[in-house]
DNA sequence: ATGAATCCTGACCGATCGGTCAGCTTTGGG
DNA sequence: CCCAAAGCTGACCGATCGGTCAGGATTCAT
């Protein structure tokens, strides 16, 4: 019945990647409960039976998608150490988190479905490696302030401060079209988005130049 | 059926009054289709008929909290001008945006949930509201760039950065309680983030004092 | 050609969904 | 005390939910 270690056939690739790309779509939109079999087969253009002959239970391929979102997400910011330039750092991060916002969109909206209904599926077991992430960079940035190379601001909420400003362009992304008159974000939206919160993050926090000069005009 | 122009009985003031909580948690949890009438109703301690009997319909009792909470949304800065201090009317905006998502994330969550799916109850309608409200702060943002009172920031994006930075520690509280191993946000945590943001945002941008100097220790 | 493995699907299951309704109880002004 | 209005609820409706299953269709190495 699962064969998983051995190569897969195209036909299980080919409808496995058109039905994770249509319950991300759904599962982005509804929730975990709000979404249905039913509404992702279609979506896939596959019947029902059918999509469940593949991923096995509703709780099984949301699990999957979870997993598979947390994986690129942790990719981020891989290493870095405190002998790296703040300024640089930050607006690596920054731009990686808003190229994620960028490029999947609904990865970002499930995600936070996900933590909206109170992260019941990924609690603790996956939590643990985001701390252990956070942690980490958050004692970088510590030693930054330490050194003098930033101001000393609390270097977990800059993190968050920087989670919810780029996700939030994915996130509420039907908000900001709605208000804002546009159809919808494309490459240059993200461009000025990036280029303000770089700015205004990096400078907010007193990031210095290696040689100590004050990052200013 | 209906009189709602007649003074409103105890017991229905009452009973709505259960019905709303309960609602409002399970939709901000769950979103429209993932909730219940009958989990609203057992978490209200209400039979199920009983909830009905008084909200109508599902969709009706969700677009009543839409609506409380944009309401509730709206009377925020709600007069504001180029001749006050850009420092403090920044300040009082992150403030009471931060004020709503420690006393209300409830309601936070339900609106972000809305928007998560499209937002295909108040598209336009309320949208439009939130448009002219953006519109006039950044108006007035724009002028203080133009003053010399901050630096020359893209008003909308900022209005956003503060929207996402402060709903944050409301719509994603499960993962930073998470992630920095406590029980809950209590008051002294949304106090330092609070000062964390005014803190980076007002000097990201810029900003300066009336009589010109720079905020800076 | 053949047989085993995989692919695929309509029919069906019990549970739950939002909503209706008949008919009960409780309340309060006269 | 009386009775209309309001409050209240169990039973029930058709639709949809996640999931199962028997069995036909297709594929492919031999």
């Amino acid at each position: 019945m699962d064969n998983h270690d051995l190569p897969e056939t195209t036909a299980r690739e080919r409808n496995e990647q058109r039905i994770f790309e249509a319950a991300e779509s759904v599962f982005a939109r509804h929730g975990y409960r709000g979404a249905s079999i039913q509404a992702i087969a279609a979506a896939a253009g596959i019947p029902k039976s059918n999509v469940l002959y593949y991923v096995g239970s509703k709780r099984r391929l949301y699990v999957t998608l979870l997993e598979r979102t947390m994986w690129r997400w942790n990719e981020m910011l891989s290493d870095i150490s405190v002998d790296d330039d703040p300024a640089e750092v930050l607006e690596a991060f920054i731009r990686s988190k808003m190229q994620l916002s960028q490029t999947h969109p609904r990865s970002s909206r499930l995600f936070a479905n996900e933590i909206l209904q109170g992260a019941p599926f990924l609690k603790e077991s996956l939590f643990g490696e985001m701390r252990e992430w956070v942690e980490a960079r958050a004692e970088v940035f510590r030693q930054w302030a330490e050194r003098g190379l930033m101001d000393p601001v609390d270097p977990v909420w800059l993190i968050f401060l920087i989670w919810s400003a780029t996700q939030h362009y994915a996130d509420f992304e039907t908000q900001i079209v709605g208000i804002t008159h546009r159809d919808k974000l494309d490459e240059r939206d993200f461009q000025s988005a990036g280029d303000f919160l770089c700015q205004v993050i990096i400078k907010g926090c007193g990031v210095r130049r290696r040689d100590g000069a004050v990052r200013e005009p």
